[in-house]
DNA sequence: GTGTGACTTTGAGTCCGTC
DNA sequence: AGACGGACTCAAAGTCACA
């Protein structure tokens, strides 16, 4: 799954985007998000899929609603 | 986790509601989203915790932005 | 402060069926 | 058409040590 990947690659550069924007550290979301610091970078990698309710445990984090980090995405 | 439960169900009625609204079956929907029929019904009904592919399908298959999925939804 | 490989436990997602 | 169950596979959740 050649899409799959690049869907998440994206999805992960959008979080990574939005946390530097808040001068955020991994380890700083780790702590506000309640997961592990090793998980964030994951998942900012596109190395992850992340759950419904981990993106909304990010979103909540990062003070932002849940469709901005998909904001440029399709699946087509 | 209680909270969990409650946006799960949340998240599913949501996507029920667009759905419906777009006259489809959850036979139909999974069909398009070539995800399992009894998947979409177990997301539905709260039952299961989606992945951000799942729910990127999901809204491809309805034709809606991912953001319409999250509605009404916050993590707290 | 972040990347990465390895690891165990849990749950996503499929497939069979019945009501 | 949908709810629900059991059994199954593989990936997500979550953590760690080390670079």
């Amino acid at each position: 799954m050649e899409i799959k990947n690049i869907i998440l690659q994206e999805l992960g550069a959008n979080i990574r985007e939005i946390r530097e924007s808040k001068d955020l550290s991994q380890e700083n979301l780790a702590e506000i998000s309640n997961l592990h610091r090793t998980y964030i970078g994951l998942i900012e990698r596109g190395k992850k899929n992340p759950t419904a309710i981990t993106l909304l445990r990010i979103s909540s984090a990062l003070e932002v609603p849940v469709s901005k980090l998909f904001e440029g995405i399709a699946y087509e």
